[in-house]
DNA sequence: GTTCTGACTGCGA
DNA sequence: GTCGCAGCCAGAA
């Protein structure tokens, strides 16, 4: 069966799925989202190594909200190119807008359907 | 088994 | 608002 870590590494990227689109959350916020908190690196190297095209890896920053990618880099590109196809204003690295985190509780935790 | 590096974070200047 | 330092954790060599 799955191992813990297993299934904290699939919390992770439940959690970074659930950010809405135009949206961004921090490294620090998934990784809490998905019960490690503290494990921000970890979420980073688990979305440098995924091979999924439709994890919305470009939807998570910095805690500062500004993409983790050296300015000019690769990544760094084609975060902000696909931030900017969703509607985020990114200017000069940094994204301008609020994250994405009252969502993900709610996507990953459940529905605020009794308005907790 | 040990060492190094890293898509990080928080605090202080 | 920006820069630098120290700390923490996990994966890879």
């Amino acid at each position: 069966m799955a191992t813990n870590d297993d299934q904290g590494a699939a919390r992770i990227l439940a959690a970074v799925r659930a950010i809405p689109r135009g949206q961004v959350a921090g490294y620090g916020e998934v990784a809490r989202r998905a019960g490690l908190p503290g494990r921000a690196r970890l979420v980073a190297r688990l979305l440098a190594g995924n091979d999924d095209p439709a994890l919305p890896w470009h939807r998570v920053l910095r805690s500062d909200g500004r993409i983790a990618f050296a300015e000019g880099s690769r990544g760094w590109k084609e975060q902000v190119r696909r931030l900017r196809a969703e509607g985020v204003r990114v200017e000069g690295g940094r994204v301008r807008g609020q994250p994405a985190a009252a969502d993900l509780d709610a996507q990953v935790w459940g529905p605020p359907v009794n308005g907790a």
